[in-house]
DNA sequence: GCCCCTATGTAACCTGCGTCACAGAAGATC
DNA sequence: GATCTTCTGTGACGCAGGTTACATAGGGGC
């Protein structure tokens, strides 16, 4: 991605920037690291340290804690326009990495180094405001997801999943348990019995929602 | 609380303060509000809204999803030199709150008004990196709770819950039901189990732990 | 077509844990 | 001491969902 189209794309995903003046922005665009990396690039991992705090261009980033017995259990996903929470605290110096980060698609971002963050978080209110606001987003999923794996069923929650995703859904069955924290098996069979009441149509990677008031019916546990 | 306890509590527990001047520390004590509640007080609850960044001085804050069921699960505790990040996301104009908070005693806190808030984020340094501090260790904590949630065997993480509350421990059933999310005959079953194995041993409101070291072979899932 | 790989179906089984329904016990109040 | 309240113990039962172990099927490459 040339300087230009970074600029403007930064522009359009980041208002929080859309402030800074010219010169500062060069200023970023020098000492930051533009990378793109191929789909399934694994992040960062628990434990491992972090230098940059991110800004996603394109592509997404899956960060998921994954358990010994091979289960995996998607906690939120990083899309254009935001950043992962996990780097900007690991670079405040404090705890390292618990969770995973992978590249869902081929990914663009830009790094920007430690001490330009610190920088515009101090200078820039807009940017504070900004990376305040990621914050708080990230504790609100974080805590419906937990009130989501303590006390909801699996139906509940994989029509909730399905319903996210739009009117077709693109994904194998292991894709979706590995966003529920479940097992292939049990969407398999979950999603027989949707079929069998009519909710969903299934067919090769893919699933229709054929009645989704129902499935929201489902996702409220009605 | 006299005014000058405040002051040398607030320096105390909060260092971030420390190098605020004299007189900002004057005007900050003025623009506050400095409250007493009695234990069992509803401090926050969902959806409703907020009006000022916290800081306990005194007491303790349980902060916890209830399920319909009546079943409820405890985020995180508030402790004294600490605050409710959900307070500040709330505050930032975000979203409103997800949680209930609790006092778990009688509590006194500092509540800084949102403007001084702000006031204080942007041109105190120290005090911009307590509050991400905050941030990033919360949500550490909730990741290690879905985690523990969602992979975690009941009888692991109540070994890990009574391991964290020191050598004997005071506390009903029900009391730790409701940490973890569950319900109190369970906990006394396992606790039952526990006590057959000698890892401890019961009494009314008092558990001891007699061999910590197996009880966190149990908390590792050995 | 043939082969291979990935995705899906699905049945039998097991276990963890929540629910229900009590009964006894230790303090608290009078 | 009598009664009440809170805490604890315990058994029977049911169900969600994880585990194991295959079978089948579609699609792509050759």
């Amino acid at each position: 991605m040339d300087s230009a189209s970074v600029r403007s794309r930064l522009k359009e995903l980041y208002p929080a920037l859309a402030s800074m003046s010219q010169t500062a922005m060069d200023e970023m665009l020098v000492a930051s690291m533009v990378k793109t990396v191929p789909k399934g690039t694994v992040l960062f991992d628990e434990n491992s340290p972090c230098q940059a705090f991110p800004m996603v261009l394109d592509g997404s980033v899956r960060v998921v804690k994954s358990a010994p017995s091979g289960r995996e259990l998607q906690l939120y996903r990083v899309l254009p326009g935001e950043s992962c929470i996990l780097s900007t605290g690991c670079m405040m110096g404090n705890a390292p990495y618990s969770a995973t980060g992978i590249a869902e698609s081929e990914l663009t971002l830009v790094a920007l180094p430690p001490h330009f963050f610190h920088k515009l978080l101090s200078e820039h209110a807009p940017f504070r405001n900004y990376v305040f606001g990621l914050f708080t987003e990230r504790i609100a999923e974080l805590m419906q997801l937990v009130e989501a794996v303590a006390f909801h069923k699996l139906d509940q929650r994989l029509a909730a999943l399905l319903l996210g995703k739009g009117k077709v859904v693109h994904a194998t069955h292991q894709q979706l348990a590995d966003e529920l924290g479940s097992v292939r098996e049990i969407v398999s069979r979950l999603l027989k019995t949707f079929a069998e009441r009519g909710l969903v149509s299934l067919g090769r990677e893919e699933i229709e929602l054929v009645n989704p008031v129902a499935l929201r019916q489902v996702a409220e546990g009605v």
